[in-house]
DNA sequence: TCCATTTACGTAAACGTTTAAGTAAAACGG
DNA sequence: CCGTTTTACTTAAACGTTTACGTAAATGGA
């Protein structure tokens, strides 16, 4: 590998002149710096990041912490969707991404890995915000931006579930929908953002939700989702609409309703939650509230650059991120039967 | 940040003498060598991973290459499951991966950016394999393996697509069909091997295949699938039954068929291939060739590191993964109609 | 007991950068 | 023309490791 030596051998001038040449810094004339440039580009010249880490505590890594509940790892749907635009939104402005895991041979936690690699920032999503260890990292003093989860003293990138939430509920409402029922995902922030706003959502139309009617389900889980909406379609008075946590999880849904001699939306109307491709396919296609994975990724991101290059900045935000109800069929018009 | 100096200082000994004990080089005694590491723990040590890399010429880094056609990033499906396999693998042997990309700010190629980052070793799939800048990452000296692409002078790991279409041709026979359609995807080797694999074995039974059966379509292309899906159908001698490149296409025909006032399997048989989670929740479960993502990222991850850390190793391989026919509902037994 | 080997350290150079500090020459102001 | 500033460099230290080499003391063999 071709090093500053080199080309400073080469040009005849210092190291320290190629260096300061090649980082533009005004401390070399105009035209040793052209020349340095040219040289290095024809020898093929990279600086080595690892020497540039070392000298700067900069490395130009940013680190992703994910670990779901359900260990779906890289193939989450939702998460990766939002890695995807976060990965390609940091890479242009210079920087790589580095997966935090504790699984390490070395038995390392998240804080002692990202010290490891010496990160300049970290963004948390979908993870247990509870674990000690999630705890430690967002405590350290490395920039930190978190998505779908509110720490008093970080940046967070949100999607809008509340607001998502009430559209959904609107729109089931507008439908003529009154018996909602709702299976949820495990109790997360998220989680709670959205269960609180279906029921104020609900309330507001005079429309009190039964107990029965809210099942404590699990995030992409189409068994337990499969169980609960056979529970809910054989109670004496079933429910007229069932909500479900993700888009997967409906399809659970469909299963037990077609299991049952049921049809969707004739006699159960379905509404899902994240607008997943797979919703788009299936039919009849489902009716749910898209998150905007491209932004949230591109929020995050950004935010997180920021925070890493101007060290300063102490404003602490919560960045809400809108949804958008794609409608599909899965939601019948009851509105005559009232 | 404690350095080897702070424990150095802390245990009245040189750096050196830290550095071999906690490397446990045996030119340490052993008492100081437990009385070392016992401070280097107690001080929550960790080193620096950029002042290794930089004396070792190791980062303990594996640089991960994939750029598919349809630009889904880390959201394709088969793509995304060998990787969370490879990442898994790796992890466990100490070894974190960095995303191999071209868009950066500042203009790398493939190599630059691999050398820049100093990777041990890289892996290579779902892309352009005729790519220059793939070809030129693929010459040089580092340790390579390539996923599903064969190079002369480089380890590859392959999933059995001659195999696995021929599993899926017997299939269709052994159900009767005989006039059996593919659309398949864009001109690549894994394409080759399937298509040529679907020709012998359709000429093993004395089978010629219609040129009008093959289309060359893309992959993951839902829509492309759909119109030449209708193409198909639209035929004086329509097939009987139509394999898809993948199951995301299958859905493609699915929406096709359905569209046209057919149903799958009664009127029409569809296969698919990948064996994606989608393929298990589609109605009427698709009949599909599961690839097992799982062992293609654990084989090519063990080799690579292999690779890495026994330089000297020449034996080139070729390591073919076998996958699974996945029965679902979507192919009719036509049997008695011949 | 004497010399050779082993043991258990320490010294110092090196990896490829960045950057503060130093310096000689050129430019400038009056 | 002289002192001051600016320009355009160089020197050298530092970042945190690893590792070849040096060395003094301990051990061993005869």
């Amino acid at each position: 590998m071709v090093s500053l030596k080199d080309i400073a051998q080469k040009c005849g001038v210092s190291i320290a002149t190629v260096s300061k040449s090649l980082n533009d810094l005004n401390d070399v004339s105009v035209e040793t710096k052209e020349r340095i440039k040219q040289v290095a580009r024809e020898m093929g010249y990279f600086p080595n990041s690892s020497a540039r880490a070392l000298k700067t505590n900069r490395t130009h890594n940013i680190g992703v912490l994910f670990v779901d509940q359900s260990q779906s790892g890289l193939t989450h749907d939702y998460f990766s969707q939002v890695l995807d635009s976060f990965k390609r939104t940091v890479e242009l402005r210079g920087y790589d991404i580095t997966f935090i895991n504790s699984t390490q041979s070395n038995g390392m936690t998240y804080l002692e890995h990202s010290r490891y690699r010496g990160v300049d920032g970290i963004v948390i999503a979908c993870v247990d915000f509870s674990d000690p260890q999630v705890i430690e990292l967002v405590n350290c003093d490395i920039p930190v931006v978190t998505i779908d989860h509110v720490f008093d003293y970080r940046i967070a990138v949100l999607s809008d579930n509340i607001q998502g939430m009430h559209d959904l509920v609107e729109y089931a409402y507008a439908k003529g929908h009154r018996k909602i029922a709702y299976i949820t995902g495990e109790d997360t922030m998220v989680t709670r953002n959205r269960v609180g706003s279906f029921i104020r959502s609900l309330e507001k139309h005079l429309v009190v939700t039964k107990d029965e009617y809210i099942k404590k389900s699990s995030y992409r889980n189409p068994d337990k989702a499969y169980m609960f909406t056979k529970e809910l379609l054989n109670l004496k008075d079933p429910p007229t609409l069932i909500m479900y946590p993700d888009d997967y999880s409906a399809v659970g849904g469909y299963n037990a309703i077609r299991d049952e001699g049921l049809k969707v939306p004739d006699d159960i109307s379905i509404l899902g939650y994240d607008g997943s491709y797979i919703s788009q396919i299936i039919s009849p296609k489902l009716t749910t509230l898209k998150q905007n994975t491209e932004e949230i990724g591109k929020v995050s991101a950004g935010k997180l650059i920021h925070l890493i290059e101007n060290p300063k900045t102490t404003l602490i935000q919560r960045l809400v991120i809108d949804g958008m109800l794609l409608e599909g069929e899965s939601v019948a018009d009851i509105r005559m039967y009232e």
